[in-house]
DNA sequence: TTGCATGATATTGTCGACAATTTAAATTGA
DNA sequence: TCAATTTAAATTGTCGACAATATCATGCAA
C-alpha cells in the first residue's frame, strides 16, 4: 500500500531513511542498539552526509533518539512506552472520526464501505492471513485520517506515530485475537461517519482502539518488559 | 520561561535554530518566503551543515516546508491552518487534562495552584501587560502538559506544536480581550485535576481552547486569508 | 505576441576531510 | 587491587568543494 503521505524518494537520504526504516521495524537493528554512522554509511554505501538526513527523520518518527554528541540510540520497546502511544492513538483517532464525519464527501465515504466489504470477502476464504488482515486495518485507518482533512492530524498520525505503531506490532507480535471483531468495528464506525454522527463515529473509534490498548494491558500483566 | 523539554544548544545547529525559530515566529523572515541556505549561512556565520540540521528541525515544527532539490520556504498563515491547529490542540490537551488528573503528584497540583496565586497578584498591578499575561498562560498550559506524563503528547505539544501556535499568536496579534477570564478558568481546570476528576478537567480545558478557537472564528468571519 | 525549447545561473544534494567531543584504554598512585 | 587521572581511539559536528537538479533568461518558431 503506499500511502498518498509519502514522497517517492528522489534522494539518496530519502532512500536510504526507507531501509533503515523497514530494519528498525523489523528489529533487523536491535532496540536499544546504538547506531554507527560510519558503519551505516559504508554498509548502505554513502557518506554521512545523507545518512544524517535520514537520522533526524527517524527521530522525528521516534524510531531512534539522539544525544549530542553521543549518537543515536535505536528505541526501546517498553508496554509503559506502547500504552502511552496508544492513549494518544485513542484519542487522536477519535478526533479523525469526528472530523471525517464533517469533512469526508459521500464519495469518499462510499469507497471506504466498498472497501470494508472487499476485506470481509477476501478474508472469507480463510482467517490466519494476518498479513493481509493487517494490510486492510491499516488502509482502514489511514482513509478516515485523511478523511479528516487536518493536516496537522494527518501528518502525525500517518508520518510521525505510525513507523513506531507498526515496531511494536511486529516485534511484539500484536496481531492478537481481536481480528474478526475489529471488521465489525470498522464497519460501525464508518455507518456512523455515513450518518454524519460524528461524536458517535469518535466514541467507536476511541472503543476499537481502546479495546486493543486494554488487550495489551492485560497480556503483560505482571510482566517487567 | 525555560522549558524542561528543550535542551542548552550545545551545538552550532542548536544554536541557529533558536535564531532562526525566533525570526520566523516574530515575522522578521516573511511567511511564505523562500530560504536560501547560502544566504542564511553566510548571515549566521556558519556552514550548511548545520544550518542544514537546523531546517530538518524547523520543518518538525512546522516552521518550514521543504520540497526535494527545491529548497525551503516559511509557512504561509492562513484562518484554515489556524482553525486545524487549535482542533488539534482542543482534543490534545483536554486528553493532557484527564492523564494530568491520572498521574500528577499532590505537590505538582500544588505548585500550580501556587502558581495560579502569583500570576493572580502580578496581574492585579495592572491589566494590559499582556506578555506577562501570555507567559503566565504558557506556563500553566506547561504544567498541565507535562503532569500527563505521556511522553509522546508531552513531545507533540512542548516541542513540534508550540512554535507554530506562538507564530500565529505573534503575527495575527491574538492576545484578545479574553485576557480575564483565562485566569479563572485556569483556576477551575487545575481544581478538577486536584479533585482527580479527569473528565471534568478533560471538558474545561477543551472549552478553554475551544471558547478561544470560536473567538479566532469569529474574528475572521468573512474574511480571506 | 505567445508558447516552447535551449542554455546560463543559482540552489540543493552529496562527498571527503578536519576539528571538537566523547568513550575506552592505559597508566599512575594509593 | 582499586580508584582516579591521563592518554589514545573512535565518533560526532562542522567545513569547503563538487555534482545533480531546478530556476530563470534568452532565443526560436508558430
Amino acid at each position: 500500500m503506499q500511502s498518498p503521505t509519502w514522497r517517492d524518494p528522489v534522494t539518496a537520504a530519502d532512500r536510504v531513511l526507507l531501509q533503515i526504516q523497514q530494519a528498525i521495524v523489523e528489529g533487523q537493528i536491535a532496540p536499544g542498539s546504538k547506531i554507527s554512522e560510519p558503519e551505516l554509511a559504508k554498509k548502505y554505501d554513502l557518506s554521512r552526509a545523507p545518512l544524517r538526513e535520514a537520522l533526524a527523520r527517524l527521530e522525528r518518527c521516534h524510531l531512534i533518539e539522539r544525544t549530542p554528541n553521543a549518537g543515536a540510540r535505536v528505541v526501546k520497546l517498553s508496554v509503559a512506552g506502547l500504552l502511552s502511544l496508544y492513549e494518544l492513538r485513542e484519542t487522536l483517532e477519535g478526533l479523525a472520526c469526528r472530523l471525517a464525519a464533517q469533512h469526508m464527501t459521500d464519495d469518499e465515504i462510499a469507497q471506504v464501505q466498498q472497501l470494508l466489504d472487499q476485506h470481509l470477502s477476501t478474508q472469507r476464504v480463510r482467517e490466519g492471513e494476518s498479513y493481509y488482515q493487517e494490510a486492510g486495518d491499516v488502509d482502514f485507518h489511514y482513509r478516515v485520517i485523511l478523511g479528516s482533512k487536518n493536516p496537522y492530524l494527518i501528518n502525525l498520525l500517518c508520518d510521525e506515530l505510525y513507523f513506531l505503531v507498526r515496531m511494536y506490532r511486529v516485534q511484539l507480535g500484536m496481531n492478537g485475537p481481536r481480528v474478526s471483531r475489529a471488521f465489525d468495528e470498522h464497519k460501525a464506525i464508518i455507518n456512523a461517519i455515513a450518518n454524519r454522527d460524528g461524536e458517535l463515529a469518535d466514541l467507536l473509534m476511541r472503543r476499537h482502539i481502546g479495546a486493543s490498548r486494554r488487550n495489551i494491558e492485560q497480556h503483560f500483566k505482571q510482566q517487567g518488559n
